[in-house]
RNA sequence: GGGCUCGUAGAUCAGCGGUAGAUCAUCCCCCUGGCACGGGGAAGGCCGCGGGUUCAAAUCCCGCCGAGUCCA
C-alpha cells in the first residue's frame, strides 16, 4: 500500500521555492511560498481576512470576474466552451443536476469513449447544489446556484494499450498549479498569501491527488488530478476505504468558484451582496427594509461571524445565533429580528437564480426527478417571500434572474412559475382546511395532535409540521413536533425497493467481430446476403451472428425487425434481433448452420410501419414544440406497428385545442413531403450547430453521431426512417394521458395504422348511432337528451313509488293487533326501494310494517317500527331472513334483510306475528 | 420508479355495510320604503369507472381512470 505524498512533489513547487509544511492545528500538509507560515490558512484554523477590503488589484462584478478567468485561460491556449444545461440528467442517468464543471464530460469523455469538445478547454458552468440549501443566506457564503469556473485537460498515457477518443498528454500537475498562480498574479493578488493544501479527492468511482487553494482564509479553488479508478487489487487506499489503481486516461479537473472570487475582489460582508447587488436592493425595498446607521453597523459586524451559522457545523441555529449575540454583546432577540429578514432575502435571491437556471434549461416541475427538485425550491422560495412580506409576484423575481442570465424563454419561465405557484396555493388551501379540521378535533381534548397525524399531513398532503403549528395556534389545539420528525418520515419509506443489479454481460459474444450494419445504407432495401459467423443455442431457439445484416435490432424505442434467413436447405424465422456491444444477434427458430451463406429477407410491411411511426415520432415532437413551446422535450418514446407514443415534458395538461393544432401541424409536415436525411457529423460540430436539443432520446457515445433531419427538425437518432415525409400518409393522434406529473403521453398512429385507428373510432360512433337510431352527427345531442330524460324518469319513478306506497299503506293493507300495537304483514313482490317506501308510509300511520318480496329471484324483507313500539326491527328481520336462508339487520327502527329461498317466503311471513310476539316479550 | 392520501350536490366536505346528508352558492316566498342580515321552502347526486364479496355496497376487496403528496 502506498500513499500519494510523492504525487505532490512538483517541479514547479521546487522551482518557485515553495516549502511543504504540516499545519499544527489540523495536521494537513500544504505548500507555501511563505517560509515562515505555520497554519494551513483554511478555516477553522484561520479566519476570513478579506471582509471589508478589496483583496485583488480591483473589485470585479460577477460578469467581469468570469471574463477575467476565461480570457486568462484563453490566452494560455485553452478553448472557451459554452456552458452545459444544469439538468445533467440530459446526458447522464446517474445524477439529476450539474454540480461541477467536470459533470459535463462524465462519463463518456473522462472514460475516453468520446472526444472532448476541445482540449484543453475552459468553461464557466452553472451548477446547482441542493445539499447546501439550509445554509443559503445564513452563512454569508453558501449559494445553491453558482458557477464553477474550470479548466480541463484530457490526457491518455503513452503506454495505453486500448484506443481512446483522444491521445497523448496535454498538460498535468505542474502546469495546472502554474496556471493557478498565474491567474492570481494577473488579478493582482499577493502570492505569498496562497497555500496549496494536499487533499486527495474521491468521487464517483474515480480518485486522484488534489489540491485545495486557499487565499486569505477562503477556499477559492480545488485542483483535482483524476487519474485513478476503483480497483479491488489497487495499491492505493483512499479516504472512502476503497482501493484504487491508476488508469489509462488522466484528467485535469479544476473548480474555481466564480462567486467566491467575485466576493474576494469586493470584500463585501456577504457573497450575495457581491454577486447580485441589484436584486438584493430591490428585494429590500419590496420588503420595506430600511436600516438605521447603527443597525447597519451591527449587521456588518455580524456578517464577519456569520460563518458560525453553518448547519453542518453548528449545534443548531438558535444556539449559533446566541453565541454570535454574546460575542457582539447584543440582545439575541434583537439580533434575530434584524438578521432573519436579511437572511431570507439573500436566500430568495439565490433560489430565484436556481429557479431561473432550472426553468431556463427547460426543467418542468413534476413529482419526480429534477422536476421535483424544482418544485421544492419554488415552494421554499414562495414561503420565504411570504415570510418577509415581499409584495412582488414570484414570477417577476425569477424573471429578474432569468433576464440577468440572458435566457430567451422568459415568457415560458414566468408561465411555469405562475402555474406552479397556483398549484402550491391550492395545496396550501387544501392542507389548511385539513389542519383546521384536525385542530378543531383536538382543541377540546388536552392532547396534542398525534405525531402520526403530523406525519400523514406531511407525507400525503405536503404540509410541513411548522405550518400545522401555525394554523393550530389559532385554535386551542397544541402541536408537538418530535426532533426526529424527518427520520420518522424516512421510516415510512424504508421498504424502498432495490432495483436488482444489472444483467450479467454475456461473455460469449465478446470475441466476435463487429456486425456490419447495412440498415443505415439503404433503408428501403429488404433483402441481403450474409455469412453465418456463429450460432448460439438460446432458451427458445438460436442466436445467429452474421458478418453483415439488414435486420434492425431493437433500440431507441423501435422494435426489432422480423423476417427470414434462408440457406439452401433451411428457412429460419427471425423473431427478435438484439444488439450486444457491436454484435447483432438474430433470434431464430432453427439453426441455419455455422459457415453457411444465407439470404436475409426482412418483413417489409412491418418495417415500413415501424419506419413510418419512427419518422412520425420526430414530426409529432417537432409539432408539439411548435404549438406548445420550446420547453417540450422527449421523456421517452416507443413505436410499434399499429401505433407509437411519445412522452413529453409539459407543465400542464395538453388541452384538446393543443392536440388538434399539433395534429394539424404534423400533417402539414407530412404533406410538405420533406426529405428525411441522415448524416454522421463529428459530435462537436453537431453540438455546435444544433445544441443539446439534438439529444431528445439520450446521448449516444462515439466521436461521430448520426443525425436525422426531418424538415427543420434535427435529432440524434439511431432508428430507421422513411425517405420522404409524404410516405407517412397521415398522422392521427389517438389519445393523450398524463403518465406522471409534468409528463404527457401522446399516442398516435401513422400511415395505414392512422386510417385503421380512425375507422375504429368511427365504428364506435356508428355503433352508438345505431343504438340510438339517429345519424352519427346527432349522437351527442341525442345522448344528452336521453341521459337527461333517463334521470328525469328515475325521479318520476321514485315519486310514483312513494305515491304507491302511501296508497298501499292507507288502503290495501290488512292490519292486525299484537299486544295493542297495530301491525301490517304483507307480501308485495316489488323491489327493495318500494318495500322501504311502503314500510315508511305504514310507520307514519303508526303501524309496525313487516313486508316481504319475492321479486328479483330472492326473498327480501323490510321491517319498520314506530318510535315507541318497543320492538327491535333488526331482531325481527334477522329471524325472518334466517328462515329463507340468509341474514339481515339494521337499526332498531328500520331493518332490511333477505335470503335466497323464495319458496320459504310465505311461511316466514305467516310466522311473522309469532316472531313479533316473541321479540316483544323478550 | 416506489410509498401514502383523496375522488359523494355547482363549491367545500360529513357519512365508511342497513332509507344519500350538512354548509355555502342557485331559485322561490316571507320580513323591509329599498338593501344587507334574518326566517321559510325548492331545485340540484350513474356516491369517478369496471369487476368481486354480501340478503344488502357510497361504505369491504381487486383492477382501471383521475387528483394530490412524500421519498429516491
Amino acid at each position: 500500500m502506498s500513499d500519494l505524498e510523492a504525487e505532490y512533489r512538483l517541479d514547479y513547487f521546487a522551482e518557485e521555492d515553495f516549502v511543504r509544511k504540516e499545519c499544527p492545528s489540523c495536521g494537513a500538509h500544504f505548500w507555501t511560498r511563505d517560509h515562515d507560515r505555520e497554519l494551513c490558512g483554511e478555516p477553522p484554523c484561520e479566519d476570513y481576512r478579506f471582509i471589508g477590503e478589496e483583496s485583488f488589484a480591483e473589485p470585479r462584478s460577477l460578469e467581469e470576474m468570469r471574463e477575467a478567468f476565461l480570457s486568462y485561460f484563453e490566452d494560455n491556449g485553452h478553448e472557451r466552451i459554452t456552458p452545459y444545461p444544469v439538468a445533467a440528467n440530459r446526458w447522464r442517468d446517474d445524477v439529476l443536476l450539474t454540480q461541477a464543471s467536470i459533470y459535463d464530460f462524465q462519463p463518456l469523455v473522462t472514460s475516453g469513449q468520446t472526444p472532448p469538445p476541445a482540449n484543453p478547454l475552459c468553461i464557466s458552468q452553472p451548477c446547482i447544489r441542493m445539499q447546501d440549501i439550509d445554509n443559503v443566506g445564513k452563512t454569508g457564503r453558501h449559494t445553491m446556484a453558482f458557477e464553477m469556473m474550470g479548466h480541463h485537460a484530457f490526457n491518455v498515457r503513452e503506454d495505453a494499450e486500448e484506443e481512446y477518443a483522444y491521445e497523448g498528454e496535454v498538460y498535468w500537475k505542474d502546469e495546472t498549479v502554474e496556471f493557478c498562480d498565474g491567474l492570481f498574479e494577473s488579478l493582482g493578488a499577493d502570492l505569498e498569501e496562497i497555500t496549496y493544501i494536499e487533499d486527495p479527492w474521491v468521487g464517483g468511482g474515480n480518485a486522484g491527488p488534489a489540491i485545495e487553494v486557499i487565499y486569505k482564509g477562503a477556499e477559492l479553488a480545488t485542483l483535482v488530478f483524476m487519474c485513478m479508478e476503483q480497483d479491488p487489487d489497487g495499491d492505493y487506499e483512499m479516504k472512502d476505504g476503497n482501493t484504487y489503481s491508476f488508469m489509462d486516461t488522466y484528467v485535469v479537473d479544476t473548480g474555481y468558484g466564480l462567486e467566491r472570487w467575485t466576493w474576494m475582489s469586493q470584500g463585501t460582508p456577504t457573497v450575495y451582496e457581491a454577486v447580485y447587488p441589484e436584486m438584493i436592493s430591490v428585494l429590500k425595498e419590496h420588503a420595506g427594509i430600511d436600516h438605521t446607521d447603527s443597525e447597519a453597523e451591527l449587521i456588518h459586524r455580524t456578517a464577519k461571524l456569520a460563518g458560525r451559522m453553518d448547519i453542518d457545523e453548528a449545534e443548531d441555529m438558535a444556539t449559533a445565533r446566541r453565541e454570535i449575540a454574546d460575542r457582539l454583546d447584543v440582545d439575541v432577540d434583537h439580533l434575530t429580528a434584524l438578521m432573519e429578514p436579511l437572511e431570507d432575502i439573500y436566500a430568495i435571491a439565490d433560489h430565484c437564480r436556481a429557479l431561473a437556471y432550472m426553468f431556463g434549461d427547460e426543467i418542468v416541475p413534476s413529482n419526480v426527478g429534477t422536476g421535483y427538485l424544482a418544485r421544492m425550491v419554488l415552494r421554499r422560495t414562495k414561503r420565504l417571500v411570504d415570510n418577509v412580506g415581499i409584495d412582488a409576484p414570484l414570477d417577476e423575481l425569477v424573471d429578474m434572474q432569468a433576464e440577468r442570465l440572458g435566457y430567451e424563454n422568459r415568457d415560458t419561465i414566468r408561465e411555469i412559475v405562475r402555474t406552479e405557484e397556483a398549484k402550491y396555493r391550492d395545496t396550501l388551501e387544501r392542507g389548511g382546511r385539513k389542519v383546521e379540521q384536525l385542530a378543531a378535533e383536538y382543541a377540546d381534548s388536552d392532547k396534542p395532535i398525534p405525531t402520526e397525524q403530523l406525519l400523514e399531513l406531511y407525507d400525503s398532503h405536503g404540509i410541513q409540521p411548522d405550518m400545522v403549528a401555525e394554523i393550530a395556534a389559532d385554535t386551542d389545539a397544541t402541536v408537538e413536533v418530535p426532533d426526529d420528525f424527518y427520520s420518522l418520515v424516512a421510516a415510512r419509506h424504508d421498504d424502498a425497493g432495490d432495483d436488482g443489479g444489472d444483467a450479467d454481460r454475456d461473455e460469449r459474444f465478446a470475441d466476435l467481430p463487429e456486425t456490419e450494419k447495412l440498415y443505415y445504407d439503404n433503408q428501403e432495401r429488404t433483402e441481403f446476403e450474409a455469412v453465418v459467423i456463429d450460432v448460439f443455442e438460446a432458451e427458445d431457439g438460436y442466436d445467429v451472428v452474421l458478418d453483415q445484416t439488414m435486420f434492425y435490432p431493437e433500440g431507441g424505442g423501435q422494435p426489432a425487425d422480423h423476417g427470414t434467413l434462408a440457406s439452401d436447405e433451411t428457412v429460419a424465422e427471425v423473431t427478435d434481433v438484439q444488439l450486444v456491444d457491436d454484435v447483432v444477434l438474430h433470434r431464430t427458430d432453427s439453426d441455419p448452420g455455422k459457415g453457411e451463406f444465407v439470404r436475409g429477407q426482412i418483413d417489409a410491411d412491418r418495417r415500413r410501419q415501424l419506419m413510418a411511426h419512427h419518422t412520425a415520432t420526430h414530426i409529432i415532437g417537432h409539432a408539439t414544440r411548435q404549438v406548445v413551446g420550446d420547453h417540450i422535450r422527449q421523456a421517452g418514446a416507443q413505436k410499434s406497428t399499429d401505433s407509437a407514443r411519445l412522452d413529453v415534458r409539459h407543465y400542464d395538461r395538453l388541452a384538446r385545442e393543443d392536440i388538434k393544432e399539433i395534429e394539424r401541424v404534423a400533417n402539414e409536415m407530412v404533406r410538405a413531403n420533406h426529405s428525411v436525411s441522415q448524416e454522421w457529423p463529428h459530435r462537436n460540430d453537431a453540438e455546435a450547430e444544433y445544441g443539446f436539443d439534438l439529444y431528445q432520446g439520450g446521448i449516444p457515445p462515439g466521436t461521430n453521431i448520426r443525425l436525422i433531419h426531418v424538415g427543420d427538425d434535427v435529432q440524434a437518432c439511431g432508428g430507421t426512417h422513411v425517405s420522404r415525409t409524404g410516405e407517412i400518409g397521415a398522422i392521427k393522434i389517438l389519445s393523450t394521458e398524463p403518465v406522471q406529473d409534468g409528463i404527457e403521453r401522446i399516442t398516435f398512429a401513422a400511415g395505414e395504422a392512422a386510417i385503421e385507428a380512425t375507422q375504429a373510432t368511427e365504428d364506435s360512433l356508428y355503433d352508438a348511432a345505431d343504438v340510438l337510431d339517429v345519424n352519427p352527427e346527432d349522437v351527442p345531442d341525442t345522448a344528452e337528451r336521453f341521459f337527461t330524460e333517463w334521470k328525469q324518469r328515475g325521479k318520476e319513478l321514485d315519486r310514483l313509488k312513494d305515491e304507491l306506497a302511501e296508497v298501499r299503506a292507507t288502503a290495501g293493507a290488512e292490519e292486525v293487533e299484537i299486544d295493542g300495537q297495530s301491525v301490517v304483514v304483507q307480501r308485495l313482490d316489488s323491489d327493495i326501494d318500494e318495500l322501504r317506501a311502503t314500510a315508511n308510509a305504514l310507520v307514519e300511520e303508526g303501524s309496525v310494517a313487516v313486508l316481504g318480496s319475492g321479486a328479483g329471484g330472492s326473498a327480501q324483507f323490510v321491517v319498520g317500527v314506530p318510535d315507541d313500539a318497543g320492538i327491535n326491527a333488526g331482531e325481527v328481520v334477522s329471524e325472518l331472513a334466517g328462515r329463507v336462508g340468509g341474514g339481515g339487520g339494521g337499526p332498531p327502527d328500520f331493518a332490511q334483510g333477505g335470503g335466497p329461498d323464495v319458496d320459504a317466503l310465505d311461511d316466514a311471513l305467516d310466522d311473522a306475528p309469532e316472531i313479533l310476539r316473541g321479540v316483544l316479550n323478550a
